[in-house]
DNA sequence: TTTAATTACGTAAACGTTTTCGGATTACAG
DNA sequence: CTGTAATCCGAAAACGTTTACGTAATTAAA
């Protein structure tokens, strides 16, 4: 156990050049068999791993990607962010996250110290506060990126979102269906393209069933929760809608809350939906329905493009990948 | 623009050399200061930043740690991340994380990847499922570590903590002046220190007052949600305790639940309260009384002890570092 | 049998830094 | 004028890989 196991010390023990076992180790065609197998045995035996740092700085790769969202604390990125470390570690590849906690500033601090080489590649889902969109159109072609959920749509880059107005439509409809005519709006991501398409697919919905879209029937989100609550209630003293949509599952805990202190029964006196990814959502009482996003998926299938980047394939393919959310009907809009 | 820019390159524009440029940039003393203002105003010009894998294989400094931990999707690991990367960020240091999802294997290959010098240390929560003494006491002199809040007592490392104990005990007598004499436990963590000290804390407190902790009162975790809910239903039903104690806040939503399906009042018929880092507690109806572990603190502690090590700082300190937790009290443990 | 192709391995340069060591210049005391 | 110290800078080695290129030995084709 002299001094610490490198290729030149896998080198002299077996005699043979660094070259050889550098290329063994890397399953070069150059290389028979029979050495390989040498070296291999040899490299267990020993424990060697090979140095990143020496290995990036030769090849320019970094067998590292970044995450840079705007918050873990949320179940749809903790699920998206589960799913690309699984791609991530089938590649071998290792995982920086950077929370942004929807700060653009810090959004834009994180990516620029990124591009000196430190990863191969960055997955992102920008933060809502800002929409700069010139940012990334020159931030694309310095370094890989693949944008998932929250994106710009502007970029020449693999985006993985999901069928935000469609399954806002159909959710609309169920509410429609169970008899609904007054449907507010618990309104989120409003600056982002998934935002506004959560909210167009409500108001064609209404509008295709002959109910018309309100703003008084339509709550901003707030970053205090206590005035999400507020104005929730406010919205069912001065407009009695007799259901409410949420776009993001920030909204559910004020909703409940509010129906509680006023009183209000649902599903009997208001029907409640949300997009929601928290598995609790079937232990909420009444349980709630949701419109769930395969945010697990979203995060695979961002990495997997990602890495075909990187491994310059899928040159002809389709950039826009739509996955399907899923309306997951329970006691909060039923009969 | 011709080609990257690098040290080489500055050190050509200047007339000085690679090694001048350097030590200019890393602010030696060996150099002037009329050069290295020279240098750094050609370094911003440029928009020159250093290549990480050449500084890292020349200096063995990674500028990047690690953070092993069960999952992200908890509010209390969210919390401690955004204050180690609050940390990391004034150190200039970049966060690898990993999940480990409570698994005693993943959490093995995850360390056994990093010792190769990709991290310059590793922060830690272990995982639950098992108790693997043996596996860290050889690491622990492999790379710096800091464990923090599930941990391992045996180590000679830093450990940041919270008063498990004592705050249970404090919670537990809380409950007791609100007139409770059956007080279920709720028991999580069971095979880590933390877990067993507020078990402790609660069965210490019971006997205070001349209370008895019973095995028929307690409820043990499964990693199945559904269960949980069916296991607090049959304790209210066989035991029908006047009070819940829980460890961990994966219990809060079944714990409600389950009330509110035997139509049992809270406060009224059942207290309840928990440790719980849930900023939505307030919002829970009843409100919710809970036991809140400073997340966000413990994560900035451990970070700092981090770095204390990895700058052979804080020799002689101590290494048991103990915050406090508070006891939040609301509707849920009211009159 | 000669020539070309293939296989298997080695030499050495390169990646972009950091750092040791020594050299040159200047300042100042003796 | 000499010697010493302080100041500032450069040459070159190192960190551990990867890889372009060269070469020898073997095999296949002619």
């Amino acid at each position: 156990m002299s001094g610490e196991v490198n290729i030149k010390r896998l080198a002299q023990e077996l005699n043979i050049s660094i070259a050889t076992v550098s290329k063994a180790l890397n399953d070069s065609y150059e290389i028979s068999l029979k050495t390989k197998n040498r070296v291999w045995t040899l490299a267990k035996e020993l424990n060697y791993t090979p140095n990143p740092a020496a290995s990036n700085l030769r090849s320019n790769k970094t067998k590292t990607i970044a995450v840079i969202i705007p918050c873990v604390a949320n179940n749809f990125f903790s699920l998206a962010i589960k799913g690309i470390e699984e791609i991530a570690r089938q590649y071998g590849y290792h995982v920086l996250i950077y929370q942004t906690h929807e700060d653009t500033e810090m959004e834009m601090s994180f990516t620029n110290s990124l591009l000196n080489g430190r990863v191969d590649g960055i997955l992102t889902s920008v933060s809502s506060n800002e929409y700069n969109n010139e940012y990334y159109k020159n931030l694309v072609n310095k370094i890989p990126m693949v944008f998932f959920d929250r994106v710009y749509e502007e970029l020449d880059t693999f985006k993985v979102t999901t069928d935000d107005y469609q399954i806002s439509f159909t959710a609309t409809e169920h509410l429609i269906e169970q008899g609904c005519t007054k449907i507010a709006y618990l309104y989120g991501l409003e600056k982002l393209p998934a935002g506004r398409a959560r909210f167009l697919g409500y108001c064609d919905a209404l509008q295709a069933h002959g109910l018309l879209a309100a703003e008084d029937l339509v709550v901003h989100y707030s970053e205090d929760e206590a005035s999400n609550l507020q104005n929730i209630k406010t919205l069912f003293q001065e407009q009695a809608p007799d259901a409410l949509f949420s776009s993001i599952e920030e909204f559910i805990i004020p909703a409940y809350s509010a129906c509680q202190e006023l009183q209000l029964q649902i599903p009997k006196d208001v029907k409640i939906l949300s997009f929601c990814n928290m598995s609790s959502a079937k232990l909420l009482n009444p349980s709630l329905t949701t419109i769930t996003q395969p945010a697990f998926e979203i995060g695979n299938e961002a990495a997997k493009c990602l890495f075909k980047v990187l491994n310059k394939r899928g040159i002809g393919d389709d950039k826009d990948i739509v996955l399907q959310s899923t309306l997951i009907k329970r006691a909060s809009t039923g009969g």
